[in-house]
DNA sequence: GTCTATACTGAGATAGAC
DNA sequence: GTCTATCTCAGTATAGAC
């Protein structure tokens, strides 16, 4: 990679995280790098473009340390599969180690995740390790109907993205700012959530009486 | 209110809905409205503020109907306080119709939701209403240490958040679409999860290790 | 293939007349 | 309260030097 383009990554990393995907121009990056405004656009195409990779360099380590970790988790369960509990840890402890270790850096994430722009070229690089980890919780829940599944399964994507992006105002304070803490939270959380019963037909008749 | 000001409001509403907030300039609006461009700043300051009163005019409703529901349960429940699944019905219900009602305008709460300016604006208009449920979670959790209560609420914000206003092309299919079945799906999920045992510290000791 | 200089279009914001 | 005119600054596009 050129020593602009490398220079323009750093650069543009370090301001986003410091100040926010909108609040940072692309002249304030090129000031600080030292390099020319079509540079970045010769390089990246555009700002959001920029950003994708900035975020993509950072996240795609973490979903290899998810692989690997539900990798170990299998091969320890054979021949049965892992419990939920093993499942969740691969797949949450990674992130929520590197909000531990940047902050700042998981507010972009958050930004990438709210905007529908992006989506697309997002999944596509989050797609293998999704379909994984789907799997592993259709074994380690079989009795759950599938349709129940895949919700319960976007409710704890939710529930990961607000812990770990969510804006710091609004966490609650933790004994010791304990990042391993804070997934043992989640993990209990959401293993129970996932365990639960399938709905009850009753409850969904009660809610449309309400509506 | 004046006839200007609640043009601006309805064709901002109309716009941003149909075009989400970035798409959306402010001289789209006047056209549309037939309004000068100062006027704009004149009676909202600015773009975000515009925003967020559009936001507060349907979410209103929203926070007041949630809390008859709440007053409801409880006087059914005395003396005794409600059980969690009616305490989540009463929190998600509302919120979930109007989901069903009109999908665009969620994907304008999801912006605001992820961006850090209005947020104490934010909070402001929710916290009566969030310390109101908190009090009724505590009551139907009695067993659940504080701080933990306080991370798993976090959670369930984010997954409520996820479900509303996340992008629709990672929503699961449902059967019918029906705002009620997946209402349905987050309350038995959540309830899972909000009452599931504390956190183990064996289990924070194992995840320190992996770390 | 890389990078520089410069120009273009459209955005949100504002001062001051009425 | 409302409008005109104007300002500043953003992201983007292109022509051409190395």
């Amino acid at each position: 990679m050129s020593d602009t383009k490398q220079k323009i990554l750093d650069t543009a990393e370090r301001l986003f995280g410091e100040q926010g995907f909108g609040a940072v121009s692309l002249r304030h990056i090129i000031a600080e790098a030292g390099v020319n405004l079509a540079a970045i656009h010769y390089h990246f195409g555009s700002k959001e473009e920029l950003l994708l990779e900035v975020v993509m360099r950072k996240v795609q380590p973490v979903n290899e340390r998810r692989l690997a970790l539900l990798d170990r988790a299998e091969a320890e369960a054979a021949p049965g599969a892992p419990p939920v509990e093993k499942v969740l840890e691969a797949f949450l402890l990674p992130p929520a180690l590197l909000a531990g270790q940047s902050p700042d850096f998981m507010k972009l994430m958050g930004r990438l995740h709210a905007e529908g722009s992006a989506t697309a070229i997002f999944l596509k690089h989050f797609e293998p390790m999704i379909n994984r980890f789907r799997e592993a919780f259709q074994k380690a829940l079989p009795d759950l109907p599938e349709e129940e599944l895949a919700w319960r399964t976007h409710f704890m994507i939710g529930a990961m993205a607000h812990m770990l992006t969510g804006p710091p105002e609004r966490r609650p304070a933790t004994s010791g700012e304990d990042p391993c803490r804070v997934a043992g939270y989640l993990i209990a959380f959401l293993s129970g959530g996932l365990r639960a019963p399938a709905l009850a037909p009753a409850l969904v008749a009660v809610l449309k009486e309400n509506q």
